[in-house]
DNA sequence: GCATGATCATGC
DNA sequence: GCATGATCATGC
C-alpha cells in the first residue's frame, strides 16, 4: 500500500505527534474537502484514516500502521449529567472474533494482541444535538495496556476462547469477562457465523474493551484526573481476578456477621452493613469495593443477599428505577435493561441464617445474567411492561406470578415518589426485581 | 408464608 | 435532593 504522507509511519511517536494536529479541531475542520465530497457517510474513524492519515482503511489482521505496530482508534466520550466528570460514551470495539481461527491461537500469538497492543487513541467529545462532524477532537495519544490490566485482559481472552472451544460461542456475553469483552458486532441479530465445536450459529462478535474500562482509561490516562481509583487487588500472577476475589471472600465461610464485625471493627446497624463487611473481607482498607480500580473497570456490582433458616431467600433483588417516558421509546435490543444485564457482573455475597437467628457468611459468587435468560424470559417481562405503559396501565405492571425470573415493583422513597407517564400522569417509581427463587438457583448452582 | 406494596438510609 | 441498594409491612 502506498502512502503519501508527511510523517514517519514506522515510528509510533512520529505518528502520535502528527495526530496531535487533530487536537482542538472538529472533524469538519480537519478534512474540509473530504467532508464536502462524501457528505457525512462513513464512520469518523474511517474518514480520518483516509483524509488525515492518508491510507486506505483495511480489515487486515495487521495494525493500521503495520511498520510501527500502531492501531488507530477514534472514540467518543461525554460529560456526565451531574457534576463535571466524564465517561466513555461507548465500548471500544476491536477486531472481530474469528471463531474458527481463534481456537488455534494463544494470547501471545493472537491476532487480537498482535493488532491491539499499541493503540493510538483519538478522543472526541460527543455532545447531544451536535452534528457528528462538528464534534471536537480533544486528545490524541498512544495507549498501551498497563501490566496489571494486561494480565486481566489475557485471562478474559482465555475465558472467551474457552467458551468457543466448549462449543458455546452462541452463549457468549460481555458480562462473562472483566475488561475485555465479546460484544456483538453486525448489522443485526441475524448476523450469524459458524463456530468450530457446535452446529449452533453464533452472533458475530468482536473483542472489545468495556465501556467501564474505557471510562477508567479516559480519566486515568487521557484526562489525567488526579482522583484515580485505588487498587483493591495485589499484583496477580497465578490467579485470575475472579479466583482472587472468590478465594479471598470464601476464606471467611462460616463466620458470623457478629464475629466479622468484631474482626473488622465495624459497628454499624445500617442496611449497608453486610456490604461494608463484604468490602472489608476483600480488602480491609475499603468501605466499598465497587469504588476500586478493578471493580470500576470491570463493572462489578456488589450485591448482598440473606438466606433464611428455611433455606429461602429473604428478599427479591432490586435494580435502578426506570422512567416511564424513556422506556416506551426503547426497543429491547437497545434497552437500558438489556445493556445493564449484558454488561454488568455481580458479586453476590450470601449470608445464611443459623438456628440462633444470626447471619453467617456463606459464600460469594460472581454472576452475570446468562444471555439465554436475558433474551427470552427477561425480554418477555420487559416487553409486557412497555406494552402496558403504552396502554396507560403503568399501575398494572408484570407481577411476580407472571415470570420465573423477574417482575416489576415499586422502588422509590415512598408512594408519592413518582415519575411522569407518557399519558401525562404520574406513577410511583418502579424497577425490575429478580425473583428470589431464580437468585437461589444462581447461588446454589 | 408469600406476594406485593411501601419505605428506609446512605452517599453522592 | 435524589438515586439506589436494601429492607420492612400489610393483607390474603
Amino acid at each position: 500500500m502506498e502512502r503519501k504522507v508527511e510523517y514517519d509511519v514506522t515510528s509510533p511517536e512520529a505518528i502520535e505527534q502528527y495526530a496531535q494536529g487533530l487536537v482542538g479541531k472538529s472533524f469538519r475542520e480537519v478534512m474540509p474537502e473530504a467532508v464536502e465530497n462524501v457528505a457525512s457517510k462513513g464512520n469518523l474513524g474511517t474518514l480520518l484514516e483516509e483524509h488525515y492519515f492518508g491510507y486506505s482503511p483495511n480489515s487486515n489482521a495487521a495494525p493500521d500502521f503495520p511498520e510501527a505496530g500502531v492501531e488507530l482508534k477514534v472514540t467518543p466520550y461525554k460529560k456526565l449529567k451531574r457534576g463535571k466528570r466524564y465517561s466513555a460514551k461507548e465500548r471500544l470495539v476491536l477486531n472481530v472474533i474469528n471463531y474458527e481461527e481463534v481456537v488455534k491461537e494463544t494470547f501471545d500469538t493472537s491476532s487480537f494482541y498482535h493488532k491491539n497492543q499499541l493503540i493510538l487513541l483519538v478522543n472526541y467529545l460527543w455532545q447531544e444535538g451536535l452534528e457528528r462532524l462538528d464534534y471536537p477532537i480533544t486528545h490524541a495519544q498512544l495507549f498501551q495496556f498497563p501490566e496489571e490490566d494486561l494480565k486481566i485482559i489475557k485471562d478474559d481472552w482465555n475465558v472467551i476462547v474457552d467458551k468457543v472451544k466448549a462449543g458455546q460461542a452462541h452463549l457468549l456475553s460481555e458480562g462473562d469477562t472483566n475488561y475485555l469483552g465479546a460484544c456483538t458486532k453486525g448489522a443485526n441479530r441475524y448476523s450469524l457465523r459458524e463456530q468450530p465445536y457446535s452446529d449452533e450459529l453464533a452472533m458475530q462478535r468482536a473483542f472489545s474493551l468495556k465501556g467501564s474500562y474505557m471510562t477508567a482509561v479516559l480519566n486515568e490516562y487521557i484526562l489525567n484526573d488526579i482522583k484515580t481509583y485505588r487498587k483493591l487487588v495485589p499484583a496477580l500472577h497465578e490467579q485470575t481476578l475472579d479466583q482472587w476475589i472468590l478465594e479471598k471472600m470464601n476464606a471467611f465461610h462460616g463466620i458470623s456477621t457478629t464475629e466479622l464485625a468484631r474482626m473488622f471493627e465495624l459497628d454499624s446497624k445500617a442496611k449497608s452493613r453486610y456490604a461494608l463487611l463484604a468490602s472489608r473481607m476483600l480488602n480491609g482498607s475499603f468501605d466499598n469495593a465497587e469504588k476500586s480500580d478493578e471493580f470500576q473497570k470491570a463493572k462489578i456490582k456488589l450485591k448482598t443477599i440473606r438466606v433464611g433458616k428455611n433455606g429461602k431467600l429473604k428478599q427479591e433483588m432490586s435494580f435502578p428505577a426506570f422512567k416511564y417516558t424513556e422506556i416506551v421509546e426503547e426497543t429491547w435490543e437497545e434497552s437500558e435493561l438489556r445493556e445493564m444485564f449484558e454488561t454488568t457482573r455481580y458479586l453476590i455475597v450470601a449470608f445464611r441464617e443459623n438456628e440462633h437467628e444470626e447471619f453467617v457468611f456463606d459464600k460469594a459468587v460472581l454472576w452475570n445474567m446468562p444471555i439465554q435468560d436475558l433474551d427470552t424470559q427477561v425480554r418477555a417481562v420487559w416487553e409486557e411492561t412497555v406494552l402496558r405503559i403504552r396502554e396507560g396501565r403503568a399501575d398494572q405492571l408484570p407481577k411476580k406470578s407472571e415470570s420465573n425470573v423477574c417482575h416489576v415493583r415499586p422502588h422509590g422513597r415512598n408512594k408519592a415518589d413518582v415519575y411522569p407517564t407518557p399519558q401525562g400522569g404520574y406513577e410511583t417509581k418502579k424497577c425490575f426485581w429478580l425473583n428470589k427463587e431464580y437468585l437461589l438457583d444462581v447461588i446454589e448452582a
